[in-house]
DNA sequence: TTGACATATCAATAATTATTGATATGTTTG
DNA sequence: CAAACATATCAATAATTATTGATATGTCAA
């Protein structure tokens, strides 16, 4: 396993967004923030599920938050959307890149 | 859970993404099409596992491949990477984005 | 045409991730 | 202070994904 640059941290990432709840939490976040409340209408199930998820997306540096009172908003964070933007970015054919291989000659 | 648009594509994707093999392996692309016996190094296992991840890549849509004789070519799908770049766009701040939350009046 | 090679697939198992239900923690309100 | 609330965490289980080893398929070269 040969390797340059440091691959988990992209995978982290991509892993965090891999899933469809964490999906429809962003969407909702794209607007701006929102207490846990205000997202449990995302679920048809069990609260910590919603919090396991928003653990998970925190974790990975996606979302950040802060707690007011007894409630907790959540929001995008800057930092870890463009983080993503490096990662993806990362995967872009480089400028040479020919089409066909000079491989197994 | 209640849901706009569909999440289970760009989840996919994602997922698809989320593996630091399957990161080695679209780096090595990134120069252009490989084929697999180019790419066994970025790994120090079974062959089949190679061949796993390169599945789970062409199943996202990701790369493309083409067989000429014995030999299996891959290369990363331009349609793929444009999807993938929609996806993270989806996930951006839309422009009315308030950073403090109007939630749990 | 036989044998070595390149790759894919499959079944079994291992490893990782997600879900559930229960409980804990801190907060507000009466 | 007690009860109701908002959220997090934890342990058990379920579900999904990855790895391995074995085998299959097609191709090339002697």
């Amino acid at each position: 396993m040969t390797r340059t640059r440091d691959l988990l941290a992209p995978a982290a990432l991509f892993h965090a967004l891999s899933d469809e709840t964490r999906l429809a939490i962003i969407e909702r976040l794209r607007s701006g923030e929102r207490c846990v409340c205000d997202l449990t209408d995302l679920l048809d199930s069990a609260q910590s599920r919603l919090s396991f998820h928003l653990k998970v997306l925190r974790e990975a540096g996606i979302i950040d938050c802060r707690r007011e009172g007894r409630w907790a908003y959540y929001w995008l964070s800057p930092d870890g959307l463009a983080e993503l933007d490096d990662a993806v970015k990362a995967l872009q054919p480089s400028k040479a890149a020919t089409r066909r291989a000079a491989c197994c000659s």
